[in-house]
DNA sequence: ATTTTGTTTGAACGATCGACCAAAAACTAT
DNA sequence: ATAGTTTTTGGTCGATCGTTCAAACAAAAT
């Protein structure tokens, strides 16, 4: 009842002939009660007799078809990571391509992260909202932490091509500058998703946490204005 | 050798004349070493015996001293929140003495609240170094856990009046364009405290977590700018 | 010196944690 | 139908969790 994927979650014996037992929704249904879980509470926050519960399986099936914990998680982000990160890629392709003043294209810069993850988060299922939060939750965490790597091995080169083409488009600011104003930007951007309530406390209940789209559309022209601030021409 | 605070940590049986016990400095050594292990890990990555290890005490004492590891919890908070908060504010009212241009006004403001919290992080002593990243931790769990109430009850009213004063600054922006800019600001500022890490990353290694002051230069002007962006006039 | 009170010790409680396993069940291939 | 494989079941393992307690200890008050 979650989600509508129906790929095969174990991954044990894949012969090339033809995908021989059913491999039911059972991984997937693990996947979407672990994934739920995690984006509320944190690795430490949520045991596997939870999610088993939540998944509405035995216990053991966990450890049967992810081995463990820290393996169950990096599972839960590896089912979307390179799906969203394509995806932010190819709006970034998208965004290089629009023409316009230099405020126009770095608000489409922009626009590409802000606004391809919103979209995943309100128009790509429940699944996808709860892997939106997870992905915020585990960026605020410190490096330090293991069960974070599979997350950076797939958004970090991401981060960087969108440094790079802001780079190309101000060529008259520091390349630091440039990195700081795009790291303000993902850093507003990563917070916000894991916090959505906070709109609702500052607004006094005007705002409601699904109005993601007209956050992104205050966004984009607010951080768009902020390298202003630190130099950049236009 | 954490903190200079002497307060008793218990609150058990406040007798009106004189604090009869010499109440060492147990309950201080024990909030040092959950402030310090909360910070990196969150609540539920951290057990009691890990503090008392960390404290060098017994574990025992966590119970006697404070009860429970929430109530625990909300000591390491009230410690300094309230200190914290009042900083704050005491920026802010100064900040709204500042004349010059709206520019100039806008970047004094946002100042008041980077700069104080920048700076008791890094000459604080390091126990406000894991309490400023404890507090960014908190700040970005969502809003249903328990846990994070204490947090809210000294900084709720803080946000506020910097949104107030900025409205102020600013009669021609509508209200909420206000609050979502001083919202981006304070979400950058509280996921970058807790991620200094990924400065390194995307520079990297030119930036040093510590180069805290350099950030809040940058983050001063740019958000000021972005304001811009949202139709404040200059 | 003795009582009183606050603090610390060492050990345990039941509950829950992640991990694991042998047997049963479900399924496919022959 | 039979054999072989994958998946599920129900339960247990040792470890660790937060919490608790009686007894020992330390410092003040009488």
């Amino acid at each position: 009842m979650e989600t509508n994927l129906s790929e095969v979650a174990g991954g044990r014996s894949k012969r090339p002939k033809a995908d021989r037992r059913r491999a039911p929704e059972t991984g997937a249904r693990i996947l979407d009660a672990a994934e739920m879980l995690f984006s509320w509470r944190g690795f430490y926050g949520v045991s596997l007799r939870e999610i088993a519960a939540e998944a509405g399986v035995q216990l053991a099936l966990t450890h049967y078809h992810f081995g463990s914990k820290e393996s169950l998680f990096s599972a839960v982000i590896e089912r979307r990571a390179a799906d969203h990160a394509a995806r932010i890629e190819a709006a970034l392709v998208d965004a290089k391509t629009v023409e316009g003043s230099r405020r126009d294209r770095r608000e489409a810069i922009l626009r590409a992260l802000i606004a391809t993850i919103v979209d995943r988060a309100l128009r790509g299922g429940p699944g996808w909202k709860n892997y939106v939060r997870l992905l915020a939750f585990v960026a605020n965490h410190p490096q330090e932490e293991d069960y974070v790597s599979p997350f950076r091995t797939h958004y970090d080169h991401v981060i960087q091509d969108f440094v790079e083409a802001l780079a190309r488009l101000h060529p008259e600011m520091a390349r630091l500058d440039v990195q700081w104003g795009f790291f303000f930007f993902q850093a507003a951007t990563t917070h916000i998703l894991v916090e959505s309530g906070m709109l609702d406390r500052q607004s006094g209940g005007a705002l409601h946490s699904s109005d993601l789209d007209a956050m992104a559309d205050r966004m984009v022209p607010f951080f768009a204005a902020g390298f202003l601030g630190l130099g950049a021409a236009d």
